[in-house]
DNA sequence: CTGAAAGCGCTTACAG
DNA sequence: CTGAAAGCGCTTACAG
């Protein structure tokens, strides 16, 4: 019964009187096994307890039904969403879940993650890959690497809809009557801020409307209350669409303390949607699923890890994303 | 070079002229090797890029370099926090970990978690457990496990001062010369929003304050909604402790909503620090460490799986909590 | 300080 | 449909 003495195949195949080999056959779930003898083997199975040894397994087969995962900002409310989506894919599909985390989101930081958690999985699945330098990423040997968000040359990714997502923004905040839309964008380094803040100049510059400067923070809320006292200053700025949502909770703040009034006075729209409903107002906001990308990012390894060759054309997924309004956006002043 | 073509013990043996269980030796550390022997070995693991195979040395030694985390919310940003201070730990130690979500927080989903996760690992920690059927949870055979934030007989465990940090936040809602204080708590089945509630309740009673009767939410934005609109009909009401920052950021919108100023009217403390500073005002909060309880879990559990042996005192660990006072909080209306 | 032998529990050919 | 033999890459006694 002890944790220590563990059944084995061989007690089983001695309690079903079979061989150790059909007992993995049955554990295997092999076809060519008589089901009188399957009965037989599974209930003793039952009987003892029986778990296969996933070391003997994996190092007997050159297999493993391990994947890996490499984080930066578990933290952070999206990464943790996709890495639980990531784990109850794999454990419906039979596999075990390691998981390890790089110490910052640069290329040599995953790589080295990588190189620890490469031997003994079948596959990896990299996140927080939020430096520009994707295809600096290498996996030893040919290790199956799939990676969030994010376009790369040399791995399939499953990533969101960036440009969809800004599109939708900004397209909401001129069907209000807005007559020009500011951005606060993240940081340069980061290709989600840049696809967020293209998509916007884009759709503004199609509309025939002005394109004001751009600003720009580094993702954190601070950052976001340093650009909100500027914007505030600014009576001109009737419309604000802001690259996540902890930057426009900062940016509130700016505007409540400058006694400017959301949305009476100003418009504001975030991205992620993983604050703003908590805040005050209730932040009009792009949803991400990450869920979606979570569950996609498992399908792909998967796939991959079946035919380990190189996929000459890496499949890629865009997981849509769409426009959640709530109390923060509204009319310009002096409108309707 | 190739994923496929590992080098193995044998392939780093050869080139250095030695056996295959000196490169063992060199690999694990032993005393035992001369240094010019050692010296040699390692430049031959170097060249060909050596890394033990897991799969074998576990089937052989009996012994694991894993452990498991069990987890049920890693959405929520205490968990995910923890998760990433028990995984940071766990690899300087030389640990992996390995991730299992439990579809709820009740002690039969967390055992079948336990029981999946338990072949291969070495120990377990258990994240999660909301409820108040601690003791329901059974690891299988002898597996060493240890469970955050919660009492338990059977295992040990690390967790916050809740008391300490309720009676800092009561304290400090009188000190700023409230006559009583009001609470928002979690739901009865929660061990956490208990022990809050009674430090409230205990605090007030030791400083001869009434008690007023406790509202009771489900730690969601909305019943702190719900519960903010009941107290914000009571003019009487001056002073709120909520038991967590989700609750709070419901309540104040609710305030908000009602007219009531925060803090000119009404002052509001949270739990957790999870989401004070992005909220309006900026809540004053208990805030918990919890990359110390994560990393006071991994010090338990390799404590444990060190002696196997079941001890008859489990340790138990009490990470403190303290107060982080922002701008929901100040003296109450008429006051100086 | 170093090595030859055995075996952890499985699965993979190979026979029948 | 079933089984006897061999071996995955290590580490654990045991010798020297």
């Amino acid at each position: 019964m002890g944790w220590s003495t563990q059944a084995t195949a061989r007690d089983v195949a001695a309690l079903a009187n079979v061989s150790a080999q059909t007992v993995s056959r049955v554990a295997n779930g092999a076809e060519n096994v008589s089901p009188e003898t399957r009965a037989r083997v599974l209930e003793a199975m039952a009987k003892v307890g029986y778990t296969p040894n996933g070391a003997a397994r994996a190092l007997r087969s050159g297999r493993s039904d391990m994947i890996g995962i490499v984080v930066h900002h578990l933290t952070r409310t999206g990464e943790a969403n996709i890495v639980q989506a990531v784990a109850t894919t794999a454990h419906d599909r039979g596999y075990a879940v390691t998981l390890m985390d790089a110490s910052t989101g640069a290329a040599s930081d995953l790589n080295e993650a990588l190189a620890r958690i490469g031997p003994g999985v079948a596959g990896v699945v990299v996140l927080g890959l939020e430096t520009s330098d994707v295809d600096r990423l290498k996996a030893p040997g040919r290790l199956p690497v799939v990676v969030a968000d994010s376009r790369s040359l040399a791995h399939p990714a499953v990533g969101f809809d960036q440009r969809g997502g800004a599109q939708q923004a900004v397209g909401h905040l001129l069907g209000l009557g807005h007559a020009c839309v500011h951005m606060l964008a993240g940081p340069q380094s980061s290709l989600q801020s840049r696809l967020r803040e293209h998509a916007w100049r884009e759709f503004l510059t199609a509309a025939g409307r002005p394109v004001p400067p751009v600003l720009r923070g580094d993702w954190s809320p601070a950052s976001g209350y340093a650009a909100g006292q500027v914007l505030a200053a600014d009576r001109e700025v009737t419309a604000i669409f802001v690259a996540n949502d902890e930057m426009a909770a900062g940016l509130m703040r700016a505007f409540h303390e400058a006694g400017r009034r959301i949305p009476d006075e100003v418009s504001v729209v975030g991205f992620d949607d993983v604050l703003a409903e908590y805040l005050w107002p209730p932040l009009t906001t792009v949803r991400q699923d990450f869920s979606a990308v979570g569950d996609g990012l498992v399908r792909l390894l998967l796939q991959r890890i079946g035919s380990p060759v190189a996929d000459p054309d890496p499949v890629s997924t865009v997981v849509p994303a769409h426009l959640v309004i709530r109390a923060s956006s509204g009319p310009p002043p002096g409108h309707r």
